[in-house]
DNA sequence: TTAAAACTATATATCTGCTATAAGGTCAAT
DNA sequence: ATTGACCTTATAGCAGATATATAGTTTTAA
C-alpha cells in the first residue's frame, strides 16, 4: 500500500508519515523502483500505535521510549507503568497550572462591570498594577 | 536605561525584549550613537504588563488586542471584559480537556500492575488495542 | 596601556508536532 | 498530448521564546 492509501486507513496527512519516519517512529518502508514507500499492515499498526499515544498526549519522546522497550519485551513491564505515571502527573500539573490560572482570571474578571471607559476598566487596572504570581506549567518531579 | 538593566529589573531576558519589539508589542525604543537601545520608565512598565499578561497565558495576540483598546481610553471597557471572559473560556476548555484525559490515563495505568514482562503489559495492550477517541483542546466558540 | 570581561548588536537556528507550500517526477485515463 | 491524481524532496510557518554565531563596544583590572 501506498502512502496516500495508509494516511487515509488511519486517519492522517501523509506529511504526518513522512515526518514521524524522520522522526524515527516509523521504519524507512521499502520503495518502489519509482520511488514510492511501500508498506505493509505493521507500518499501519505502528502507525496506529503512534496516533493512540498522540490521542492520550505522550510526546514522540515518550513514544519512541516507548517503542524501545517493546523491542525487548522480556523486560519487566514497570518501566511502562512508570512513563505513564510520570505522564499522569505531567498532565495533573498542567491541571493544577490551569486552576490556578483560572482562580485568578475569575477574580481579575470580577474587578469590573462593563460600565465603564477604558481608562477605568477594572480588569486593565488589575493587570497593570499586577500582584500576580508566576505559574509552573511543568514542574520536573 | 540599556537593555541589560530593563532585562534584569522586569526579569527577562534581553531576547525577549527585542522579541517583544519585532512582535510590536513594545514600541522602538530610542538608540544611542552606537546603536544601543535605551529605555526609559514607560517602557518599564509596558514591558511588565506584557509580562503580567504572559503570566495569565494571554496569547501575544490578545496583549497587542489589549493595548489597542488602551490606545482609545474613552471607549466602552466591555470590549477588554469580553477579551477576558474568551480567554478565560479559553482556560476552561483546557481544563476540560485535560481532565477527561487524566481519566482516560489513569483507567489505563489501572490496567496493569508491575508485575508483568513487556509483552503482557496491560497499559502498552490497552494503548494498541485502542478504544479511545480523540482529545479536542480548543473549540472555536 | 592593553587585554580580558561584560555588554550590546544582528542574524540565524532550535524547540514541539505538525501543516502548508513550492517545484518537480510518475502514472492512468482521456 | 494533456489533464488530474498521486508521489518525491526541500523549505517555511505556527507560538513564544531561547540559544548560538559573529561582531562591535564599553568597562574593568592587571
Ligand atoms: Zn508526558
Ligand atoms: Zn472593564
Ligand atoms: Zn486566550
Ligand atoms: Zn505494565
Amino acid at each position: 500500500m501506498r502512502i496516500g492509501q495508509l494516511a487515509q486507513s488511519v486517519g492522517v496527512d501523509t506529511q504526518t508519515i513522512r515526518f514521524y519516519e524522520r522522526q524515527g517512529l516509523l521504519p524507512p518502508p521499502d520503495r518502489q523502483e519509482n520511488g514510492y514507500r511501500i508498506y505493509n499492515e505493521k507500518h499501519g499498526e505502528r502507525l496506529a500505535f503512534i496516533r493512540r499515544c498522540r490521542i492520550l498526549d505522550l510526546s514522540l519522546a515518550e513514544i519512541h521510549e516507548l517503542q524501545r522497550y517493546q523491542d525487548d519485551p522480556h523486560q519487566s513491564c514497570a518501566v511502562v507503568n512508570a512513563l505513564l505515571d510520570d505522564h499522569i502527573s505531567h498532565v495533573r500539573s498542567q491541571i493544577a497550572a490551569l486552576q490556578a490560572l483560572e482562580k485568578q482570571l475569575v477574580s481579575l474578571r470580577a474587578s469590573c462591570n462593563d460600565d465603564r471607559e477604558v481608562a477605568a476598566c477594572g480588569v486593565l487596572a488589575g493587570i497593570s498594577e499586577g500582584s500576580m504570581h508566576p505559574q509552573q506549567a511543568e514542574s520536573s518531579a
